[in-house]
DNA sequence: GAGCTAAGTCTATTTGACAGACTTAGATGA
DNA sequence: TCATCTAAGTCTGTCAAATAGACTTAGCTC
């Protein structure tokens, strides 16, 4: 996380959490395989089917998921064929739930085009179409990144000597940035 | 989106709104970017301070993005220099706000180890830390992907005749899958 | 041992990232 | 007019990863 993000913050955070979760999951085929995991696909035919990635793509996908903990490996065995293994989302992965309900939403509004979303998530005893929604730990709604003031956390890092400069200030004609200097 | 993410469902869903929104944005520089874009960081030169990108990469990045329609340039000249052109979040940019909160959160959560989230997203208004919640249209908490039930939505496809085999029934030690059947 | 199936692994080719160097495009001043 | 400057690219050769297709592996069954 750079100087910028943070304004006129006399910290520097370049240890951004953003970056690390980008290292495990920054990449196309990981999602779809996230993807596909959620959805309850489990063994590597099926998964590479439905996700169209090469073999090789996939088996080191699966792989390095396994070794950050996402994924586990579960044995099971058909009925006249050998032992092999399934994968299966850890509690560590399936908190990975946001970042795809999002990706799907962002598409559904963007680029689903005139055909509308593939696929309704909701609530399952209701019926009711599934929202995201921001909100405080005082239980008040935020409406957005304007409404949200990123301060520096427990592992934040003193800022070098020479900030940097402040190239977000002029305001124009879409007003201020995002946020009133920063990061998500 | 493949059959086995609908389970049972007699439809197909291969125009999956997640992996549209990942031909965009699914991979770590254009993230990376983003993110900085967020941050009010706005020129060439600081994106590629701040995220490390190695120009070409970023050159690249940003036209894309341009191209797409979430970022947009716009003219700045600095007294005793030519004129250069800046680059913002648009409407359809700044709406990818929640996927980047959710990959903080993640981030946050799993990889900040034991110095804690270098950033904390605070509600302007009252302090508070800022949480991602979700909640049906009927305005029901919906705790996560188990109380989640995808459904075909107006651009669902028709299967092929031959539903796939459903292999994610087997409950094993740690119950059905995350939905009960699907995506996201 | 032969045949089978699913999960990889291998190989040559193509594509994209990368480091470092170089170019471009205006503004300014002599 | 030309030299200088600055920031935003673009170029080039090298390295890494994706890709398509083929091949191998590891148990089970007969």
């Amino acid at each position: 996380m750079s100087e910028a993000t943070l304004g006129a913050m006399p910290f520097r955070v370049d240890n951004c959490s953003i970056e690390r979760t980008l290292a495990v999951v920054g990449e196309k085929w990981t999602f779809l395989v996230l993807r596909e995991a959620f959805g309850g696909v489990r063994r590597f035919a099926d998964m590479q089917a439905a996700t169209g990635a090469p073999r090789q793509v996939l088996s080191a996908r699966l792989a390095r998921l396994v070794d950050e903990g996402l994924l586990r490996k579960v044995p099971y065995r058909e009925p006249g064929q050998r032992r092999r293994d399934e994968y299966r989302l850890t509690e560590m992965g399936r908190d990975l739930y946001p970042i795809m309900v999002a990706l799907m939403h962002w598409g559904d509004r963007y680029r689903s085009g005139s055909d509308g979303p593939p696929v309704l998530l909701t609530h399952r005893d209701c019926g009711a179409p599934v929202e995201q929604h921001f909100r405080c730990a005082e239980g008040h709604e935020v409406a957005g990144p304007r409404e949200v003031t990123p301060l520096p956390g427990p592992g934040a890092r003193p800022a070098a000597p020479a900030a940097a400069p402040d190239r977000t200030t002029g305001a124009g004609p879409d007003g201020p940035p995002p946020h009133g200097g920063d990061t998500p």
